[in-house]
This record gives C-alpha cells, structure tokens and sequence, in this order.
DNA sequence: GGTTTTCCGTACAGTACTGTACGGAACATG
DNA sequence: CATGTTCCGTACAGTACTGTACGGAAAACC
C-alpha cells in the first residue's frame, strides 16, 4: 500500500526501498529479507493494485439486474470513489514499462468488457457497444486526470461538492443512450416521463446560475 | 524537445542532463553551458509544450465560424495528431509537480474555455457548457491515456485506421449535443435530416460486424 | 534451556546522477 | 597577429540510490 501511494505521488522512480522504509520506520535491511529487490516490491504493489482493481466492479455492480442502472451506478462509483488519488494517471503514464504494461492491459479489458456489457444489454450491437464503452472509459480515466490537477479551478471533478454533483450528472447523461431511464437518486423514483433529449433540454432551462 | 520527447517516454525523472547529453551527442559539459541546471531545461520545456498546446488549438480552429462544425473538427484534429506520444499522460502524472502544475493548469483551463465557448455557441447555458466542456475535455484526455497502453488491443484509440474511424465519429456522436449538425467528412456535406438520435440509431442498424 | 528460525540493523561496494572547476579548441574582432 | 568570446570536453566532489554481507536480537521449537 506505501509502494502504491508512493507510485501514486512521484511515480514509479518514487517506488524506492530507501523512501518506504524512511516512511514506514524501518530500514532497508529490513526490507530486503521480505522483498528479493525493488522489482519485487512494485511487482507486489501493482497485483494488490489489480485485485483490487477488478474486484471491487464486479462485487459492487454485479448484482444490479437493470443495465441502464447499472451503468449508471457504475459510473457514479467509479468517479466518486477514489481510494488513493492519482494512482491511475501514474498507471498510465509508465503504460509501458515492462511490469505495469500486462497489468494494465488486463484491467483495461476487464472494465470495457463489462462496460461493453452493459452497452449490449442496452441494445447496441456489438461493436457500436464496444465503441461507447471505450468512450465511456476514457471519459472515466480523462476525469481522473482532471481531478489530479488538484487545484481548485475545476470543482466539477471533485468527489464531492455542488459544482461536483451537477456535473458527474452531465456526465452520466452524455455517456448513457438517449432514453435510458436513470433516476437521479436510489429513492427518488425513475422519471421516465419522456426521452433522454428532453430531460437533457429540461435541464438547461432550469440552470441558470453559472459561471461564465 | 528531445526533454519533451524523454518526459513523454519516462515521465519527469527521464529529464536528466546526462541522458539528454548523451542523445544529443554531447557532452554535459557542454549541457551546463546552455542552461543553468537541470530544472531549467525542464522549465524550458514546459514552456515549449505551453506555447504548443494553446497556439495549435486557437490557430488551427478558430477561423471555423459554425460552433458545431468547429467542435467536431476540433476533436477530430486533436484526436487524430498527436505529435509526442503519451505526453500529456506524462505530464497529467505529475500535475502536483511544482514546475508542470501552473502549466498544466493555464493550458487546461484555456481548452476548457475554448470548449466552453463552443457549446456555449449552441445554445447551452454557461453552467451547462462548463459542464459539457468538462466531460468533454476528460474523454480527450482519457483518449489519450488509452493511447498510451500501446498494444494492439485497442485498435479504436489509434491515430488512424478502420476501427479508429468508427469510434472517433462514436466520440464526436456522444459529445456534440443532440441535433446539431455534422457532417462525416468535408466534402460530404450536412445530412441534417433528422435528429442526432435517429442518427445514432440508423449507425447501430447498419453495423453487425464488430466483435462481441 | 539450548538451538534454530525469524526478523531487523549496520556496513560496505557499486551505480547513476548533479553541479562545478578548469582547460582547450574554434572563431570573431580589433 | 593578438585578444577576447563562444562553445565543448574532462575531471572532480557530492548525493541518493541499489544490493549484499554480516552481526545480533527476539521469538519459536524440541
């Protein structure tokens, strides 16, 4: 966990056995009767990474039976929670170093077959699914980018917040098909009165009070 | 741009004055003579990418009168040329980097402004175009970073080729907002003929051919 | 209670980098 | 031609890291 938090700050150079052990009280010496060298170290943190990673979309999302739903939990999850922030655009950007490359790729595939999934049961045909499902994907990974810039000029991506709630609804809305029925809230009820297009028009009519 | 080009292989430690020395043919010697140290070559180019990344956007596309032509085009054009690959992946990496955060932080608002502006063109309510100009920007960023993983399991995100031309339109369907005209290519002219939806529709009939 | 296993710390090469000092070549300029 | 400027290379600390050797404490085991 220090390694993927270290990972998630400077990167994988910030994976050093000099910095954990400082960090975690002990000394190098130490260290190296548990871990064979460093590769071993960030090999071990990007399994734990990929467990996690994959475990926690199937076992929260699986069980919705309604895919437009779904889909729509899964996103607001997915952008809401954010266990270690910055972890995925570090990910990225060592797409291809040796050790990160496989596991990227598996967790890649993972996420857009059940995106990819969730298109089909929506009625897509197969590869129009697979293409909304790498645009929603990258909408996703896009918004974690975003949200690591950090400073406070863009609220929409925060995990929390006004500014952050009206926007992870856009969000939803632009990747979701048009006349999917999503209620805004678990207990506000599904108000599929008419088309995705119509709630997007009723929508900016009754928001006026934006920046410029 | 050689440090461009290492930043975008290895992220902001590749920036070493030995290893630029040595691709360059030189020696360091030689490097300390040209720039103070290190950071300033790091610096340097950061301001490089800066100029870059704000002039292509406003000079290759702001001439387009039609904000939902210019919109399109847009997308297509900063989908489609990626002249350092996995750049800003790498620089989105190290957003809380002192030297890279004003940076990537000018940059990005002024795309987002220039997005904003757009949807702002057609119709939206300055909140809502914030918004939509948000997720938009986050889907190009994410693009990119699904860019980055480099294999050949996502032929969609490549900067050319059958498949990559199916899921741009897919990004350009999702992102313009419902009705707006696009044509496919410049010279096939505006099949306005019907709503965005009915659009999306006739493309997911007319296309059985994907894989599953 | 003695012995082995487990775990932690210190000490020592070895590597790769930064930054500076300095020497020298190529060139321009008076 | 003499001199100064520009530019490049080598040499030398200094730093931060990796990996290994080895010594020792603490606990488990018989």
């Amino acid at each position: 966990m220090a390694a993927l938090h270290a990972l998630a700050r400077g990167g994988l150079p910030a994976i050093s056995v000099e910095a954990l052990a400082r960090e975690l009280g002990a000394t190098r010496g130490s260290f190296y009767w548990h871990f064979a060298n460093r590769d071993a170290v960030v090999t071990a943190a990007l399994q734990l990474w990929q467990r996690e990673a994959t475990e926690s979309v199937i076992a929260g999302l699986g069980a919705e039976p309604d895919p437009g739903l779904r889909l729509r939990r899964l996103i607001e999850f997915a952008v809401t929670v954010d266990p270690i922030a910055g972890l995925e655009p570090a990910l990225t950007a060592h797409a291809r170093h040796p050790a990160v490359a496989p596991v990227l790729r598996d967790v890649t595939e993972a996420r857009i077959g059940f995106l990819t999934g969730c298109y089909r049961e929506l009625g897509s045909s197969p590869a129009e699914a697979r293409r909304r499902a790498v645009v929603a994907y990258a909408a996703y990974l896009g918004w974690l980018d975003l949200r690591a810039l950090g400073g406070d000029d863009l609220p929409e991506v925060a995990t929390q917040g006004q500014d952050a709630h009206a926007a992870l609804d856009e969000l939803v809305e632009t990747l979701l098909p048009p006349g999917t029925n999503h209620p805004t809230r678990p207990g506000e009820g599904d108000r599929s009165d008419g088309s995705g297009v119509a709630d997007r028009d009723r929508k900016a009519r009754t928001d006026r009070t934006g920046r410029s």
